[in-house]
DNA sequence: TGTACATCAGTGAACGCGCGTTCACTGATGTAC
DNA sequence: TGTACATCAGTGAACGCGCGTTCACTGATGTAC
């Protein structure tokens, strides 16, 4: 999201912007029911006018932001994965362990993240249209995951206990396991931080071959 | 929930297990901000003043209906690890991974449960004071799955590559995650229990000590 | 068994607030001459 | 450079609906005599 907000100058993708940004906030903090358009437009600075100048409705809005989010987080994923990747080929080798998760915090590693997460999650479920491109998007993600694991794997030689497809759907479901934990227990950017490295880790270890 | 429902007979108790039956399904149908008081007593079959006759606010039942789950959740696992236990010492062994599956489709196997599972976990990671009690509740299901993953291990003369309580975290997420994404798929009952099944199995094969 | 009374779970009408949504408007920006 | 006009993103007041919550009531049940 937001990338380059033109302040001063007036807009129209400025204001979707920041609109879609307060709202990515206000959704994650009380959820979709909750939260009130009036809400979202305070918190971007904007009246309720400008919402409905640029949104047909609030659903749509969730819709539209829930599209974003998934869109850039699979870009940043694969925009991480091709960082390893170059970085592996001129010598310059990270831990197995470092670069997995390196690449799953830039999924979204804050608690905001986390909450927008489970909110669009649980809207998957209840929604079966949403649900069908959520999968789609879904899919595109664990895809990336397991070509990540893939180059790991080759890069430092190493054998798997499992598939890469399993392997990348226990790695991301312990992530977002945790994820959760740390939310509910408060815990600080750093501490969450250290909690998902530790437990993460530890599962990757697992699904390392060394025998 | 749903201890005795003596119907016909007028009964405050059962008019309260009827209000937070319908509402753990419409809580899980469209979250709790969606929710109405109103759709919450026309699916018990009373009116709203029985709802504020039993509860003093609707957040104040979502807040008795998290309890209510939770606890019926950690007993119905408790039961089912006896039950197991039992077996195991007359000799009846189930195989290992079949066993700890039976525990966990106690906890709740259907889309609706894991629709408020997930609901209600988003709530904790909202709210601080409910964020405490919840963990309570979630150590003890922890704790449960770690007791009958001992108990499994030790009938069955089997060693973890990981401790007891990292193996019942990494279930507990797959579990949780494929349960998600078997709602998300609109999977019915029977497919969704298959592969969960399948899932689990693979992660639990992974756990053990086979070199 | 029958009558009088107390209790109180559940009824249903009422209230008023806040919400999603609409729309006539304004004033800044861009364009034509 | 200056004037007249068109465009249209964003304003803010207004509407009306549905919601959470309240409360005076009713009628079934239990108790006392």
């Amino acid at each position: 999201m937001a990338e380059e907000v033109r302040s001063g100058t007036r807009s129209r993708e400025n204001t979707r912007a920041r609109l879609l940004e307060a709202a990515a906030e206000v959704f994650a903090e009380v959820g979709l029911g909750e939260a009130s358009v009036e809400r979202i437009c305070e918190r971007a600075g904007y009246t309720r006018g400008a919402f409905y100048s640029n949104f047909a409705t609030k659903d749509e809005m969730f819709l539209e932001l829930a599209k974003v989010v998934a869109r850039d987080r699979v870009a940043a994923a694969r925009a991480r994965v091709a960082e390893i990747d170059v970085a592996a080929t001129i010598g310059v080798e990270a831990s197995d362990v470092a670069a997995i998760i390196r690449v799953l915090d830039v999924i979204g590693d804050d608690r905001l993240s986390t909450l927008l997460m489970y909110e669009i999650n649980l809207h998957a479920m209840r929604d079966r249209d949403f649900a069908v491109a959520y999968a789609v998007q879904e899919q595109e993600m664990v895809d990336e995951v397991v070509q990540l694991i893939e180059e790991v794997v080759e890069n430092e030689r190493l054998e798997l206990r499992v598939t890469s497809l399993e392997a990348a759907r226990i790695i991301l479901a312990v992530w977002g396991d945790v994820s959760g934990r740390a939310a509910i227990a408060g815990l600080d950017a750093d501490a969450a931080r250290e909690l998902r490295s530790v437990e993460v880790g530890r599962v990757v270890q697992l699904l390392i071959e060394r025998c």
